[in-house]
DNA sequence: CTTTAAGTAAACTTGAGAGTGTACTTTTGG
DNA sequence: CCAAAAGTACACTCTCAAGTTTACTTAAAG
């Protein structure tokens, strides 16, 4: 069954671009064949509908991120530069070629079709990856002992209202990484401002 | 003129009854017709396509909102109070009856036509009210000297990621009045400790 | 009272794009 | 080798909704 796998593969590869593209409402059934060299009967064998084309699409890209999220907390590294190291990571994840382009993507389902798109997006964006950190730094006396998930919250909204929102909807500049470097300052510091204990760190 | 202008209004609540609830490309011109108790012909003879309609919709709820937002800085008054008091006006216009679907509306139109809804938008749901009381705040040594601008970024980041972005992804339930009256704390005070002078208010 | 701008009803055109049917060729596993 | 599973080409159907045409009626200003 090696063809089969290649064909889609190639498929999944095509509609991607396409997703990334044009949204799904714009994407083009047609294009991804062509893009993917494959007929569309042999699409929509493989897929049996645009809808579950893109389902497919999006667990996949989900998979992959969620293998590389997977935050310690380390009781002898400091707090801040932890958080901030953290922070970092996710930037870059969101920075990267199309990772911004993808974010657009799953936001956009959500209007369309919050139901479907609900479970991938939540996993994909705003599955708190940095609550376990927050629960082994608060049982370690790190955090203030709050409930982890309000923690999260906030530490979300400060880093997707400074990094994901203004990127998405494109009322920002790409950002220099000078500028990146301060704002992740700004996002840990603001929080351990609320949620540190004792380490002034500023 | 009318009758002309009767009907104009019509077409205009009818439209914006049904973008509310379908969205733009969910939205259906015969029913906006029908609703509206107009023929297809005269609707198209006052706006001359789906788009424009919309946008007169848009532009006509951002006329009323403006309107509504006008914040003063009182040196007399505690700080603490008057920015909780900031906050619940602009949660409860958020919470308003259709407060909710219109910002789902509007955010839709970034990513559909960023150009024609970025302007509306912006003012709608991204002009900082909060930065002219920032200003005065900081002027009166009430708030540390920061520039308004990155600390009403902050403010908005911390309210619309509790209040905006899960609402309108519909990842949470409807708020209750305690939930939102801790919430509004939470913004506040997490603002106020990196941003307050002297006052800790905790 | 009549002209003209506005409104009505309903059938129609149009375009786009998802998904299917059909007749054919290629791959592949037993 | 040879069935059957998979792929190809492409013309086709179906649907949906935006916008138009047509033949007509109504409102109102000079």
């Amino acid at each position: 069954m090696n063809r089969s796998e290649q064909k889609r593969q190639s498929i999944l590869n095509a509609a991607k671009q396409e997703f990334i593209e044009n949204g799904f409402a714009g994407s083009n059934m047609n294009t991804v064949c062509d893009k993917a060299e494959v007929s569309k009967r042999t699409l929509y064998r493989h897929f049996e509908s645009k809808e579950l084309l893109f389902e497919a699409v999006l667990t996949i890209e989900q998979q992959q991120l969620e293998a590389l999220r997977d935050y310690r907390f380390e009781p002898k590294v400091d707090l801040r530069q932890q958080l901030i190291s953290i922070t970092q990571q996710e930037a870059q994840r969101l920075l990267a070629p199309h990772g911004m382009a993808l974010a657009r993507m799953v936001v956009m389902e959500f209007f369309r079709q919050p139901q479907m798109a609900k479970a991938l997006s939540e996993r994909l964006y705003h599955t708190h990856a940095v609550t376990p950190w927050l629960q082994q730094a608060i049982a370690a006396g790190a955090i203030k002992s709050v409930d982890a998930n309000d923690a999260a919250e906030i530490y979300m909204a400060l880093f997707n209202g400074l990094f994901l929102w203004p990127q998405i909807l494109q009322l920002a500049q790409p950002m220099a990484a000078t500028e990146l470097g301060s704002k992740i300052e700004v996002v840990v510091d603001t929080f351990l401002n609320s949620y540190g204990n004792c380490e002034s760190t500023q």
